[in-house]
RNA sequence: GCCGGAGUGGCGGAACUGGCAGACGCCCAGGACUUAAAAUCCUGUGGGAUUAAUUUCCCGUACCGGUUCGAUCCCGGUUUCCGGCACCA
């Protein structure tokens, strides 16, 4: 009988799907685990990073079954996005259509590679059922103060017409479309992420299993920084300008300060002072520059003096307050004071602008001049030129120098954060409405919980022109005011789709609930998501938002973990020859030519064997063909002796060598793959497989059809089918069954292997001389080191090569080797 | 510049806690089966020297050094590549 890989797939997918094979509920009396693989955007067709992705998935989900867990392995869409409105602008379909038709295309496809979830827990974010609950999280946090709306220069795409969080800004380009973005000032909607700043930062250390790269990316991206903030006086004024800085032990060195050109206090500063017009002039000059070169270090550090004079709270200098363009507003205080001794910038500034280079830490040991110096000293070093302060190392001084300025009142210590808010509006058709509406007499009005969902209107007009389409739908935007009854016009903007992706985690646990997002009871059963698995691209996006709502939710008492992802496994990319897989450089294989050649189990089968999960897999086309003949291997294997298989108890105290060699290597390999499973080690599981199925031939060789020992054969096929079973489930499902078996691989407990087989008597060990290999020896197993040194010491080839020397040391690991130390 | 990860045959990769480097697979070569081919099965396959021999020996996990009886693995330094952050005060 030949593989027909077709048929059997298609039988399987039919039976499991009648039957909700994978369908699942709460169960107390066996532990739960839940299996989350990103949910995909449906673009239209699954790609192969979606398959690896799926796959990596699904091998899990179905382990953890066949070890008794309740596996909760849902799959869903995250359908609300640009894309599908580019599509209506494109060709006039509506994203509605565009997006369900999609999403019925890859829903296919998926069931197409076996995977086993549990489809009644499907959910789509772009369904008014998903959305209405989106907007119920924004709701909660703006009433919790932690969604507001605010004017700022923020991050504008031109291509895709809308503003963009920072997290969504990638070296100066969009995320999505990659054109340069630029800044325009409107009034967005924020939430406050960075009231979670602190604790996203600290809880990081909780998780133990996320991979380190991750963890170091959100890191970077929160980026924490210590120092103080200290106020300093205006000149002839009562003003004062706050700076921030982690250096306050260099205060007595500061010789000028420079202040944001767009800080809003400028213009008052500059104003009748005969340096305003040039001020003026270089403000325009810098407000033309783009992002990507205002925030660049190679851009040359220019500036311009205001007129304005500051005092050095601690020395009482007079030093010279500067705009220039290398500094922020949107850090700190906007406003930095000058330390060219000790800082780069602020060296590279001074010595443009003639300012003074005073130092204030000595290098130990050295006597460094500030007119000598070609760049800043940085390091740690002893205070001078700072009176009461001096002597002290610069580290002691930094803490006590904080002390003083908060005991003058003139500053306190402070930490900043990297971290911005995130910019939640979207100037797009295809998402959640924000729901609030404009009252000419309230103000802003958020719609109460019982009037939600606020639908997204179906007749619209796509532009694709920088404003929401809703805003041009006069029957959306007119609207009465929930507070008053009176005359109210709705917020046109809808929210980033990352906010819909933030709590979709949450919605599997319960995704019929049309009451509220979900119970908390069915939540605390399922959460947290023992294992995700996704692309690394999530790294700082996704996974930092959906940390932030799983802690705000837990602190609303909606949930009881404040962490919502225990292991994080970031899969590699889907290479071919070196690059990644894309339509421009036209290296793309597509997942439904390799299923209809080979079937959705070699591509699994591939796909897991090519490299560990982790790491970036290159696509090889005659790769595939081997495991495709693995394949065809296993099936041959069986179909020739099924009939000479029983399931009787194996008799293993009367076992021939050929008998015990097969046995070893079975049970070795359920060991050895189970080791593996656990690890996600699927490579090397595959592997040893292999080496058992090479192990059957090996006795099929060896042994005449009449020898057969059909209890070990039994043991050995049944085996084989049941550890490749979560990586290639159709194919060993049709085998299992044609072994007799009957019911459902997949959940079938999972294998356990025979210690007593994997007992041998004789062991093969090295003998080392002075750490090099000499000679090998079989040795009784259960030798120990003094009787290993014996039989060392006794063979021919190792008295030869130690004639005329003194043995100084033996080293004996049992079932290993012995080193013979020699002079 | 700072932070994180990696560097092993012709290729993908293995070696779990310091103990036979190169499992398993791909490629390649040889053999068996066949009228022939395909498929399949078996054998070989890091490099170099050496031998009558499938003998014997040397080198080898980016590089230099250290610790150890013993290092792909631990430590110090160098270097290359990948990823993140970065005029962030």
């Amino acid at each position: 009988m030949k593989y027909e890989f077709k048929e059997i797939e298609e039988k399987w997918q039919k039976i499991w799907e009648e039957e909700g094979a994978f369908d699942i509920s709460e169960d107390t009396s066996r532990p739960k685990y839940y299996a989350l693989e990103m949910f995909p955007y449906p673009s239209g067709n699954l790609h192969m990073g979606h398959v690896r992705n799926y796959s990596i998935g699904d091998a899990v989900a179905r382990y953890k079954t066949m070890q008794g867990f309740n596996v909760l392995h849902p799959m869903g869409w995250d359908s609300f996005g640009l894309p599908a409105e580019n599509a209506a602008i494109k060709n006039g379909t509506p994203p509605a259509d565009w997006t369900w038709k999609n999403i019925d295309t890859m829903r296919d496809q998926l069931k197409r590679l076996g995977f086993s979830y549990d489809w009644k827990r499907e959910v789509a974010t772009a369904k008014e059922e998903y959305y209405k609950f989106t907007q119920w999280m924004f709701l909660k946090l703006y009433e919790n103060g932690l969604a507001y709306k605010k004017k700022s220069f923020v991050n504008w795409c031109p291509s895709c017409q809308t503003v963009l969080a920072n997290e969504q800004v990638v070296n100066g380009k969009c995320e999505r479309c990659k054109s340069e973005v630029g800044k325009k000032d409107l009034e967005q909607w924020f939430f406050k992420i960075t009231d979670y700043a602190e604790r996203l930062l600290a809880d990081i250390d909780k998780l133990g299993g996320w991979p380190d790269k991750v963890k170091s990316m959100q890191t970077n991206w929160i980026g924490r920084s210590d120092g103080a903030e200290i106020r300093f006086k205006v000149k002839d004024s009562d003003k004062e300008l706050t700076v921030f800085t982690t250096r306050p032990d260099t205060i007595f060195g500061v010789s000028y300060m420079v202040i944001a050109p767009e800080h809003p206090v400028v213009a008052e500063l500059i104003k009748g002072k005969e340096e305003e017009a040039a001020c003026l002039e270089f403000i325009k000059k810098v407000h033309g520059m783009s992002e990507i070169a205002r925030s660049s270090t190679d851009t040359e550090k220019e500036g311009v003096f205001t007129g304005v004079y500051m005092i050095n709270p601690l020395n009482g200098k007079e030093i010279p307050l500067y705009l220039a363009n290398y500094v922020f507003l949107d850090y700190g205080t906007g406003i930095v004071m000058g330390v060219p001794a000790h800082d780069q910038r602020d060296f590279e500034f001074a010595k443009k602008y003639n300012l003074p280079i005073d130092i204030v830490v000595q290098p130990e040991g050295q006597n460094l001049k500030g007119e000598d110096l070609t760049e800043s000293f940085a390091a740690e070093g002893i205070m001078e030129n700072s009176g009461e302060f001096d002597g002290l190392s610069n580290r002691d001084a930094l803490e006590k120098i904080i002390e003083k300025v908060e005991e003058m009142g003139i500053g306190e210590r402070k930490v900043n954060f990297r971290l911005r808010d995130w910019l939640i509006s979207r100037q797009r058709y295809w998402g959640a409405p924000i729901p609030v509406v404009y009252c000419e007499k309230c103000g802003t009005v958020a719609i109460p919980e019982d009037q939600l969902p606020v639908q997204l209107p179906a007749n619209v007009k796509f532009t694709g022109q920088g404003k929401s389409p809703l805003s041009e739908c006069e029957e959306f935007m007119n609207t009465t005011c929930p507070k008053c009854g009176g005359k109210a016009t709705r917020e046109s903007d809808t929210m980033d789709t990352f906010v819909c992706s933030s709590w979709y985690y949450l919605r599997y646990c319960d995704p019929k609930n049309d009451k509220i997002p979900f119970a908390k009871d069915k939540v605390d059963y399922w959460m947290n998501v023992d294992q995700y698995i996704g692309g690394v691209e999530h790294a700082i996006l996704h996974l930092l938002y959906a940390r932030f709502f799983t802690k705000f939710l837990f602190d609303q008492g909606y949930v009881s973990c404040d962490e919502p992802f225990e292991n994080l496994l970031t899969q590699g990319m889907v290479l071919k020859d070196g690059s990644k897989m894309s339509k421009s450089v036209g290296n793309v294989v597509s997942p439904e030519e390799i299923i209809s050649k080979y079937g959705a189990d070699t591509a699994r089968l591939f796909i897991l064997f090519a490299a560990p999960p982790e790491r970036d897999l290159d696509w090889n086309d005659t790769a595939v063909e081997g495991s495709f003949r693995f394949l065809n291997r296993v099936w041959r294997a069986v179909d020739e002796l099924k009939d000479y298989a029983s399931y009787d108890a194996v008799d293993s105290k009367n076992l021939n060598e050929n008998e015990k060699k097969l046995r070893f290597a079975v049970n070795a390999g359920i060991k050895k793959v189970t080791d593996d499973f656990d690890r996600f080690n699927f490579n090397t599981a595959i592997s040893s497989i292999m080496e058992t199925v090479n192990a059957l031939y090996q006795y099929k060789d060896a042994v005449g059809v009449e020898d057969y020992n059909k209890a070990v054969l039994g043991e050995a096929l049944k085996s084989i089918v049941m550890l490749l079973s979560p990586i290639v489930p159709h194919i060993t499902q049709e085998l299992w069954e044609i072994l007799g078996n009957k019911g459902d691989l997949s959940h079938t407990p999972w294998p356990k292997y025979d210690e007593s087989a994997l007992v041998v008597s004789e062991v093969e060990v090295v003998v080392q001389i002075n750490g090099k290999i000499r000679d090998k020896m079989m040795i009784s197993a259960d030798l120990d080191s003094k009787g290993m040194e014996e039989a060392a010491l006794a063979s021919e080839k190792v008295k030869a090569l130690i004639d005329g020397k003194t043995v100084v040391k033996v080293i004996a690991v049992p079932k290993k080797l012995i080193n013979i130390v020699v002079k």
